[in-house]
DNA sequence: TCGTTCACGC
DNA sequence: GACGTACGTGAACGAA
């Protein structure tokens, strides 16, 4: 964003901010262990891979009028081409436009037309394997050391919300969704001799500080314990009651509608993502119906329909469900219009032209990041104090990353649980509902791919659970290291 | 060299 | 009543 500057105004925000530094130069130098044989195993095989797969677009039909269009030019990777081809030369009605008011030939667009031309299958495919090779292990190989170390930078100087960045490589964008990408990429990041790999994190970091600006008590009560409030509102999304939502359903709840709204979405894009995900994940209650036929039954059967009733939802939403919030929204906003800056609980200030949805975001972006950093630093000074073997390999956002030493594993998830939540708290009084804590790390001899959720603790019921196989080991089972 | 588009994460 | 996800890094293309 254009104009805006974030600043430091409390002696703890500076303070903060230098001893961050500090830690991330250690932690950056500490490495991460790479198998570099296995990357450069897997680049090979990803190349013959992409190989392959550009001989069998060669042979489909579109390719020969694609080069009598472009001849010696042809170029597979040019989206402008193949924005083209589609929607000129074949007259496909445009899906969507990019900024620019191109048509636009992203991942959602393909995928759409694919049913259509093979071609575009292949592409899908294509382009997955081009990025998990030349973005991804191509960068991993080319910065990792004689030593087979990988010292990915963590910036604090980048960011406008005074977040934290990563480059050379990004650590903070390795793939985790796609499980194809996510084992290909991942298999790379393992543990040295008799540790594990993994991250802790703190679980709806976001939305817990959010709550701690608008102190709205139906979020407050969701948090603290009581109901779930991404059933409820999958609920209503579905026009169901809550007994009825099924997993997939309220996954789509949350990360289609009550994130989006979070964010400052708005129901017409919501109700398009809701309502596509019915067919794309053959959306099912939890008594067998398909999403789509209960839905026919309430009198919703086409998208105009839906939206108009996700309109009403996002009503009930912020003028019924949590209106407190809303009215927190309205105030911050016109208090920033008023005074031309706001300032975060972590003691920056935010000034300069920003628009609606910054001024809400901003606020809860950073400070969130700053609670990580807070731990980040206590935690890391607290392994150099008791002399761990352990070492702090990265930060992602809301998660600490460790190349932990597997012995030292119950000792350091309980002091992070400690530092992350109790500690926090007490010099963070602004911080107003219970965090969680959640580890996942891998399998003994294996790689980050393989990581398993071995650790949680639920501030609202002050309770810990260990889990996988660091429950066996820790039980003095049958886990070997 | 730089703006645009795409794709990956939180 | 109109308007509307936030923050990054990095690769490739293609016009300047």
């Amino acid at each position: 964003m254009l104009n805006v500057s974030v600043n430091p105004i409390t002696d703890q925000a500076v303070k903060l901010f230098h001893d961050g530094c500090l830690t991330l130069s250690e932690i950056e130098e500490n490495g991460i262990l790479i198998d570099l044989d296995y990357c450069k195993k897997q680049y090979k095989a990803l190349t013959n891979k992409i190989r392959k797969l550009r001989k069998l677009i060669s042979k489909e039909d579109v390719v020969k009028t694609w080069k009598r269009v472009y001849g010696k030019d042809f170029n597979i990777n040019s989206n402008a081409q193949l924005a083209y081809i589609i929607f000129d030369y074949y007259k496909e009605p445009v899906i969507k436009e990019t900024e620019t008011g191109a048509p636009a030939v992203d991942k959602e667009v393909l995928h759409k037309l694919s049913k259509k031309y093979k071609f575009l299958k292949y592409l899908e495919k294509l382009r997955k394997l081009l990025k998990a090779r030349d973005t991804y292990l191509k960068n991993i190989i080319e910065e990792t050391s004689d030593k087979g170390l990988l010292h990915p930078i963590f910036n604090l100087h980048t960011v406008v919300t005074f977040r934290s960045s990563s480059s050379n490589p990004n650590f903070q964008n390795i793939p985790i969704r796609d499980p194809y990408v996510k084992r290909v990429i991942r298999r790379a990041f393992i543990p040295r001799e008799g540790h594990t790999f993994g991250g802790i994190d703190y679980g709806g970091s976001e939305v817990k500080i959010a709550c701690c600006y608008h102190k709205d008590p139906v979020m407050m009560k969701y948090l603290k314990g009581a109901g779930d409030m991404h059933r409820d509102v999958a609920a209503d999304c579905y026009k169901t009651t809550p007994d009825m939502v099924s997993k997939d359903m309220r996954y789509c709840g949350k990360n289609k509608f009550t994130f989006p709204q979070f964010y400052g979405d708005y129901y017409r894009n919501c109700a398009v993502g809701l309502w596509e995900a019915i067919d794309d994940m053959d959306l099912k209650m939890t008594d067998g119906t398909p999403v789509k036929e209960h839905l026919k039954k309430e009198g919703i059967t086409c998208l105009d329909d839906f939206i108009e009733h996700v309109r009403n939802v996002e009503d009930i939403f912020w003028n019924k469900r949590f209106k407190v919030y809303a009215q927190w929204k309205e105030q911050w906003l016109e208090d920033y219009w008023k005074n031309g800056y706001f300032d975060m609980y972590t003691g920056f200030r935010c000034q300069g032209v920003m628009g609606k949805n910054d001024v809400i975001n901003y606020p809860v972006q950073g400070a969130s990041f700053h609670c990580l950093l807070w731990s980040l630093i206590r935690l890391h000074a607290w392994m150099k104090e008791n002399k761990l073997k352990s070492k702090i390999v990265g930060q992602i956002h809301d998660e600490i990353v460790l190349d932990m030493y597997i012995p030292e594993a119950k000792d350091i998830l309980l002091k992070a649980k400690d530092i992350m939540v109790n500690e926090i708290v007490k010099e963070w009084k602004w911080i107003i509902v219970p965090l969680e804590v959640d580890a996942a790390f891998c399998p003994p001899g294996k790689s980050w791919a393989d990581k398993e959720t071995v650790f949680e603790y639920i501030g609202s019921k002050d309770e810990v659970t260990w889990s996988g196989w660091l429950k066996e080991y820790l039980d003095g089972g049958k886990v070997k290291c």
